[in-house]
DNA sequence: TAAGTATATGAACATATGCTCATATAAAAT
DNA sequence: ATTTTATATGAGCATATGTTCATATACTTA
């Protein structure tokens, strides 16, 4: 067994996969991005929903947004998010799934 | 918009979908359940493909271990190891080929 | 039986993470 | 113009995470 048997991943392919699997591996942000799937929602709502501060959920938004998973529309006061990344919302459902099925 | 329009995710759920993403949020666990998803392998194997100390990779694979996602067989001083739960690697190969393929 | 080999594990340490608290910003309402 | 409402953001803090270093364990070989 010698260290050419097999394919290898670019080590930038493994960062961003780290990247998607640690955007996901939070449980406000699964919940934030599960409510996404759903329906878009303005940060008050999430708030609500999620019963945690303002500000917690508005870093978390924050963080979501730098990774493209999220983006918002304004409507004067109001921002409404939305999900960004198909893909993400099809994994993170795939597994919400999977784990529900058990 | 009220609180009861759209489905919940029970707290289990979330906190184990959480679990299954932060096991996959890491380079070296991603390194190492790609390696095993292609072969059966040794710690020692595992060390020399990912150039890190022995301590380290038996660390993470201990980890690995506690969540079920690998399983090992012993033969003499050689632990051999190999992955355990489907599902995880079926996520982790379609991240990686969503990435591939950008 | 002693030395060597393969792996596991505990302690320590540096960095990352997620929250709170205080405050900033910007539009709306008064 | 001032106050109110909705959201963003920086600093600080406690906890989690991933690695190293030292050492333990268990099997193998001389």
């Amino acid at each position: 067994m010698n260290q050419n048997a097999h394919s290898f991943l670019s080590a930038d392919t493994v960062d961003e996969a780290s990247r998607t699997f640690k955007a996901l591996a939070d449980p406000t942000r699964i919940k934030i991005l599960y409510l996404l799937s759903q329906e878009e929602c303005s940060v008050n709502h999430i708030t609500e929903v999620l019963e945690m501060t303002q500000s917690a959920v508005s870093h978390q938004l924050s963080m979501l947004r730098n990774l493209r998973l999220v983006k918002y529309r304004r409507e004067g006061n109001t921002f409404y998010y939305s999900y960004a990344d198909e893909h993400v919302i099809t994994i993170l459902n795939q597994v919400l799934t999977h784990i529900e099925c058990k």
